[in-house]
DNA sequence: ATCCAATTGAAACGAAAGTTACAGAAGACA
DNA sequence: TGTCTTCTGTAACTTTCGTTTCAATTGGAT
């Protein structure tokens, strides 16, 4: 494929003064050159249209929609990403960013079964969806929920005050799903738990930190995201992330089904306090 | 900012079928919308030009003009490195992973200040810490909590139930900081709060989304974070990432002070001894 | 069956985007 | 100095884009 880029950096040296101001600005801007016209490129670079269609006439292209849909061809297939360049004095931040990276490529790693179509159309199909999440995940429970219930009914956040997740889980069925959020420190009687839901035969769907030995409690869906961060603390950065994938899979699959309901959506954001939060000042 | 995501959803009921059509494929393409044009997204949907000019007009745009510079606003506020591009049978899950991937480059970007630096000092510092979020900042503003009150003593998270955060909020002193997690949705009286802090001169670190427009509140520490994902919705991964970076700052902040317990940090690490919160099953 | 509202695409229109012709400016060279 | 070349923006142009008008079609409702 033609690369724009290379176009410039081969014919650079032949370009005349402007044109070089207009070459160093689009390797500056690649990635949303897409997004431009020439008429903006030409103010941007402090020149005419007419000088923006010689140039490209001058880098082999025969016009300027030639070279959008180049750019359009090239930022859907893949240049691969400079990665995140680390010394050895680098930074607490950056040695952080730079693992997060990392997180997020295990992920990738993860994500290439077909493990989460399977999910959403359970997600979707199920009666009632219980979220559960203990101290750490408890967090990462809420907010799932208050994602889930935005484009679905019956999202329960398990346990409520008051009562016990036994209880509340014993009329569960194989018709209802369990989201488990389950990131380290898991609570004496997480066990007792799993067994209830595999004696009920609830589909569950087990999400831990990495290693967490939990794959052997056979969960129907198993994920296992590396928390992972240069010191003490974890990163729930993935777990999030994992709820706005599955948020946003389940969407487009009941888009796609024609059964989404968004107008509700709007509305339950706007009205809809999921939380018991005093929100007056 | 206003958002067409979010146009979309709050529409979405009212549009005419073919709408719904065109609505869902922009959703499903949100990332690289600004590249299309009129006829283009009209032959993708195998609608005419009238169907997409009639519904950006329904989305509340004036002209698909308005539409394009929204895309490119939001796309641009980004570091000006080719991401992640995948080739357009990419599926939803590497398309989003490729936009977490985009996030964190720009968060990258952000990070380079020494702002992160005078943020740790001054929570070291601080006699107490307000963590405060709303609606979807909630399951954030507690993650801070539960990792700050790890190392520091007095971080509170408000509002309390049954009080108002003016209330809480009244003694807080210039010796006190404020985070205020405030992603999207800022509830009514939001802005009332910010003067309040700025009155009694307390320092407040003010985290939002990307384009908030809060810049103009001055706040002491101002953190904008991009959201963006390939669909409407947003991805808390970053906000997450964040929490996880200033605690461990903190942290070593304080363990370069001396000042923090060793034994603490083994009890960080440590996954499985637990003391137990009462959660009941 | 008839009417009415809603939906949609074809076509016409105006508004831009993009190309080309042209002319002025600047520099090289004799 | 005069001429030639190159570079560049202006303006005229052609093409493409986006909106609007209008008529055909559909699906209810009476």
């Amino acid at each position: 494929m033609r690369r724009i880029s290379a176009q410039i950096r081969q014919e650079y040296d032949q370009l005349s003064p402007t044109e070089k101001r207009v070459a160093s600005f689009i390797l500056d801007h690649l990635d949303d050159l897409a997004t431009y016209n020439s008429v903006e490129l030409s103010r941007q670079c402090d020149t005419s249209k007419a000088t923006i269609s010689r140039l490209f006439r001058r880098l082999g292209y025969s016009n300027f929609k030639e070279v959008r849909e180049d750019l359009r061809r090239l930022r859907q297939s893949g240049v691969p990403l400079p990665g995140p360049k680390l010394n050895s004095e680098a930074s607490l931040v950056d040695r952080h960013l730079a693992s997060e990276m990392k997180n997020l490529k295990r992920l990738q790693a993860l994500a290439q079964t077909s493990l989460l179509a399977d999910i959403t159309e359970q997600l979707d199909a199920a009666n009632r969806i219980a979220v559960i999440g203990f101290r750490n995940s408890y967090p990462v429970a809420l907010h799932l929920r208050q994602q889930l219930i935005q484009i679905r009914p019956a999202v329960l956040l398990l346990p409520q005050p008051g009562q016990t997740v036994s209880e509340e889980v014993a009329d569960f069925t194989p018709q209802d799903v369990v989201v488990l959020l389950a990131f380290h420190r898991r609570p004496a009687g997480f066990n007792a738990l799993l067994k209830t839901l595999q004696k009920l035969n609830v589909p569950v769907l087990l999400i831990s930190e990495e290693q967490s030995g939990l794959g052997k409690s056979k969960p129907k869906w198993f994920l296992e995201l590396p928390l992972d961060t240069i010191s003490a603390f974890d990163s729930y950065a993935l777990p999030m992330s994992v709820v706005s994938l599955l948020s946003n899979l389940l969407l487009h699959y009941q888009l796609d089904k024609g059964r989404a309901r968004i107008e509700k959506i709007n509305q339950l954001y706007d009205s809809t306090e999921e939380l018991d939060i005093n929100l007056s000042y």
